[in-house]
DNA sequence: TGTACATCAGTGAACGCGCGTTCACTGATGTAC
DNA sequence: TGTACATCAGTGAACGCGCGTTCACTGATGTAC
């Protein structure tokens, strides 16, 4: 966002602030489906037509909010990642999954809003992709950085230990090959360094934390792991295992 | 549901089912926020009061579509696991979570609806519970049938396999004592033989599923994963490996 | 520094819609004797 | 088997709300000369 330079312009600055606030603070209440460009204007103190001087419709509104959602977690992600040392990979990656849920439970209403239920009648347009990579980058530049450091502990080595498994049963990397070729596209757009196995393992891990945190704030664990973060804790570090981000020697 | 015996009750059950048809409809069209029960009722050609004589109220109408969607759900997973020898713990794991995927991309809003974000305004009542549970049960009672048949491959064997790692990382089970609580309980009820440390890894398993179904549906792997076949198989695949269920031996 | 003109924010009325729920009612279906 | 009464489905009007978007307009702010 560019300087104001007259008074015009910080009035349109500071009232397209003061209208994605109230949106919020309303999709809050009555999630995305219900938001209303009317009861925005009513708390405003403005009639309903002069929002249209800010958004173009309700579905540019709800865009806006849409990238700053993606905008705010990822700068939570990146700003618990980076109060840690960069060599320390492991504790990077439950920093940052750690990060996500506490944003998420901060903003369950935008956490929906990015990874829930699609809203109905609403089709997102390119300008969210970008924000959207952010987030993702955020989780994919730990392992890249892990693996560019060699620090990643490979999964052949670990297969070649488990050799004389009497049952036979090897970790074979990912044997079909589109999924190799999308995982390539995606390895080279997100994290040049880290093997195509890992990668597919960070898109589980990625799928694994949306989901726990879509169970925890719907509600889906109420009666069994409640409170969730020691479940949570536990998932986490658990795939640090698998992606092979070994426990840092001191 | 009971046999009608007059033509009353049969009408009655007719015209319940075709309400909730159109409201499944609708949903499709444009989400559980919106479900109009006037709509309905015009579709119906009916005044809409007389859909009061059916259910109490839009919410009550909710709360019958999540019922049958858990239900419906649960059935297919049920369907897929039973075509399957019992034996075959693996197989069977593989093909109830493929099946949820199919039933949810047959039923997108009705996985929405159970799995998704909650419905603004709406309260689950506990008559949710149960239809819930089974949907869980689904996937634990093939791990329990691997479990009472001692075919689950042991955490503790792989890492006595793994004792003379050089980096000295174990596989430790569970060492919070809560989450080894709220384990034991949910457990109790779900999975009696299932030791706790796999029973959590069935939980971060399924939050993976639900995530991994979710991320699809809303077009989040567009550009990456897309079709996501290949990617859905090989995480179940690596999530069977995860739970200790073999490759069986022919 | 002052004036003429262009830009833009916000108004208010209107268009054409939608909704959930209540209530007194009519008329058909079911039940008990 | 027939009649009297109770049950229940569906009507239609009403209550009190809500919405997004367009349009011609007034009056204030900004700009160029």
């Amino acid at each position: 966002m560019e300087r104001p330079r007259t008074a015009r312009e910080r009035a349109r600055q500071e009232l397209t602030r003061e209208i994605k606030e109230l949106a919020l603070r309303q999709l809050a209440e009555s999630g995305a489906a219900d938001l209303s460009l009317r009861a925005i204007a009513r708390e405003l103190g403005m009639v309903s037509s002069a929002l249209y001087r800010y958004f173009r419709s309700r579905d540019e509104l709800l865009t806006a909010l849409i990238v700053d959602a993606y905008d705010d977690l990822a700068d939570a992600l990146v700003e618990a990642d980076e109060a840690l040392p960069p060599d320390r990979h492991r504790e990077r990656w439950v920093a940052t999954c750690t990060a996500t849920r506490t944003w998420a439970r901060r903003e369950p209403h935008r956490f929906h809003l990015v990874y829930g239920s699609p809203v109905p009648g609403y089709r997102a347009p390119a300008d969210t992709v970008a924000p959207a990579e952010r987030v993702m980058r955020a989780f994919a530049r730990i392992l890249d950085d892990a693996a560019a450091a060699g620090a990643l502990e490979s999964r052949e080595r670990r297969k070649k230990e488990q050799r004389d498994d009497p049952d036979g049963r090897v970790d074979d990397g990912v044997p079909d090959a589109g999924l190799q070729a999308q995982l390539r596209t995606v390895g080279a757009v997100l994290a040049g360094h880290v093997p195509a196995a890992v990668l597919a393992d960070l898109v589980a891990g990625f799928a694994e934390l949306v989901g726990i945190v879509n169970l925890e704030l719907a509600g889906h664990f109420v009666g069994g792991f409640e409170p969730a973060d020691a479940l949570f804790r536990h998932v986490v570090e658990r795939r640090a295992d698998t992606l092979g981000l070994p426990v840092a020697a001191s």
